[in-house]
DNA sequence: CCTACCGATCGGTAGG
DNA sequence: CCTACCGATCGGTAGG
């Protein structure tokens, strides 16, 4: 017996990974020792070493897993073929729906991800902007003047700041709940974006 | 001679806080070491010390120096007796103008705050606080509607958002710049905060 | 999967 | 007796 890995191999890796989100979220990267990661597993740290090659590997694994799950939902929806302003409120509802599910991997993807070495931040900046662009483009169906196309990545932006930042002030356990804040925020993008004026070509000059 | 500080004395404190607030904002406070601030100011650790009791004086220093310019732009604003529209469009305008002004400052505040003792954070905490209900209380002015006075809070946390989020993706060498920005970001909260239904009393019920 | 350690570097301080 | 620093090293702890 205990010819490759044990059975619950996997189950514990996905645990480690739960902790050390939490932890680097709380404390953030640097400040969080592995040490403390072990404790929080319940393991020593020669056995969480048995798991992850090191400290960084666990900080990519939270990011990549993150990305990957928000590039998966990016292609749920694209796949229904909604129409520009259906397919722009699904995107909005299912990221802050994920956000609140990822809510430790997402603060450290968003803080973090400047202690990972070149390649694999490359890789995960990579995948946030696929994020992005995919936004970006719904955005632009839904303001086809031609020159207003510079709009689209400011106002991703700004819509990327809002569902973001909930996530720096919403407490779990609080009166405010990230379902009550989906529709707040859809309400607001779709009801201001029509008003924003081109820089320059404002109805003021 | 040599009776007291020097007079380069507070010159050399403000400009040792201007670099700690540059590497802190780049690699994180934990991961600065007093070494690297002490090479960034060109002087030795022993120097650097003579002007800071510690690493966490240069945090709460960075920190308190922001907010306390924060709740002055308040404070300016608020005394000009300007009407709800007219004073919030100001209060945009000169947190985007004063954020780009001290932009490592202000992500060393958002990040940086849990590295600091009780103390100092809730007092930092408290300034941030009457910060946000300054804003919240124009917000809910513009909607004078009694029961959704409960917007004001997540409208402003909203607004925050954006604005916050803004100096984690603006390169200061790139197209886009602050001033461009700001009344886009007006614009688009102008434009939509009327169109935000309050949760549980909607059109769609 | 543990105890026992390593090379290095941390924040902070000594004497001069 | 003060300040403004220096080279060297302290006691502890980091990742591994």
């Amino acid at each position: 017996m205990a010819r490759g890995r044990s059975p619950g191999y996997d189950d514990q890796r996905e645990a480690i990974l739960s902790h050390a989100a939490r932890l680097f979220a709380q404390r953030g990267y640097a400040a969080t020792s592995m040490n403390e990661v072990a404790e929080a597993c319940g393991m020593s740290k020669a056995s969480l070493y048995h798991y992850y090659r090191d400290k960084s590997a666990l900080l990519v694994h939270i990011a990549d897993a993150h990305v990957t799950r928000l590039e998966a939902v990016i292609a749920e929806v694209v796949q229904q073929n909604l129409p520009p302003d259906a397919r722009l409120r699904s995107l909005i509802h299912r990221f802050v729906e994920e956000y609140a599910m990822a809510q430790d991997a997402h603060r450290v993807l968003t803080e973090d991800v400047r202690f990972m070495n070149e390649d694999d931040r490359e890789r995960v900046l990579d995948g946030q902007r696929r994020v992005v662009a995919a936004f970006a483009t719904v955005i632009a169906e839904l303001r086809p003047e031609t020159e207003e196309a510079t709009l689209a990545k400011p106002l991703t932006m700004l819509l990327f700041g809002m569902i973001n930042w909930m996530f720096t002030w919403l407490k779990k356990d609080g009166d405010l709940t990230y379902e009550a804040m989906a529709p707040i925020v859809t309400d607001l993008f779709f009801g201001g974006f029509p008003a924003v004026q081109v820089p320059g070509a404002g109805s003021k000059s």
